[in-house]
DNA sequence: CGTATTTGACCTGCGC
DNA sequence: GCGCAGGTCAAATACG
């Protein structure tokens, strides 16, 4: 798996040079005209700011196409990373994956790890628990676990597993997700010598969402994240993460990571990634001044230019 | 000084 | 009822 590509949006939507266009810069004095010559004159600068404006429009609709291609390119490779994934999984799946069954007994609550969400949260099972117990706690088969979370997200979208490589020498059990957690929590867990680590939703408690890290028992390197709920506030802060969105400067940058490289291999996020992005290209879109400025500048002159023809 | 993290104590559910 | 294990709380501590 070519585990080292970087996935690296970067949108770069620089409005200043609309500024230009737009109309509170027209001397007002223009409309005031009282010669054909002056009227004459008028037009032509009407005219000029108007091809101007949709040369920016074509530019802007020309980025934007280029944008939705690389989101496409982007997803492309991601679901190809994934498939491989899931491919590796289910050949190490194979035959000895009983060998790794534990012997001893599981705690019914171990499987119902959704009970006790807080604020409402529906203690009923939003997962399928009886089948996915044993994978989901035994570290040797955490790895079909995060299939299975796939196939039960569509259904069961309150809990998904992440894993994350991570370099094996950082103790912290940080799984950066754009999102700012505060950790209330650390516990040593019985099959598992690393400690895992809890996590609520810096937003909380109005964003009841929780997770749990902890390393993968077969593999320290791994990363093993478990979330339960949705978020239900904006994605990710645009102050901190791997997936920020940078309001004030107009950029907004993806990046999955993948251990010292870069690979976080969200599970049931598909649906709501796209969403997330798109919530992260309006909403630095719609808090840049400039940018509705410049728009409305552009639908103004549009709307100037039909009533004039 | 305010905020985040750490960590031991406590709570809860389950199996025996 | 008791013990165990996971999850949560909250006081103490660290940090910027």
């Amino acid at each position: 798996m070519d585990c080292s590509s970087f996935l690296d949006i970067s949108l770069n939507l620089n409005t200043n040079n609309l500024d230009r266009s737009f109309p509170e810069k027209l001397p007002k004095k223009e409309l005031k005209v009282s010669t054909s010559a002056d009227l004459k004159r008028k037009w032509m600068v009407k005219d000029e700011s108007a091809s101007e404006l949709r040369e920016e429009l074509n530019r802007v609709n020309s980025e934007n196409k280029k944008l939705t291609e690389m989101l496409a390119t982007v997803y492309e490779k991601y679901y190809a990373l994934q498939h491989h994934l899931e491919k590796l999984q289910s050949r190490r799946q194979s035959p000895e994956t009983d060998q790794f069954e534990q012997p001893t007994k599981r705690r019914k609550q171990d499987s119902d790890e959704s009970l006790s969400l807080p604020n409402g949260f529906s203690s009923g099972k939003t997962y399928n628990s009886s089948s996915n117990e044993d994978h989901h706690h035994d570290p040797k088969n955490q790895l079909l676990s995060c299939k299975r979370a796939v196939t039960d997200s569509f259904d069961k979208a309150k809990i998904s597993t992440v894993y994350v490589s991570a370099v094996c020498s950082d103790t912290s059990l940080t799984v950066k997700d754009g999102y700012q957690w505060r950790k209330y929590g650390q516990k040593v867990t019985r099959d598992n010598p690393s400690p895992r680590a809890y996590f609520r939703c810096s937003f909380a408690p109005s964003c009841p969402v929780k997770k749990k890290v902890q390393r993968s028992a077969e593999d320290p390197s791994i990363l093993v994240a478990t979330y339960e709920g949705t978020h239900n506030h904006l994605g990710p802060n645009a102050s901190e993460g791997d997936a920020t969105s940078q309001v004030g400067s107009r950029t907004v940058t993806l990046e999955m990571v993948h251990g010292g490289h870069s690979l976080a291999l969200e599970k049931n996020e598909r649906e709501t990634m796209q969403e997330v992005l798109v919530q992260q290209m309006a909403s630095s879109l719609t808090k840049d001044s400039k940018f509705t400025a410049a728009l409305a500048a552009a639908i103004s002159g549009r709307l100037m230019e039909q009533s004039r023809t």
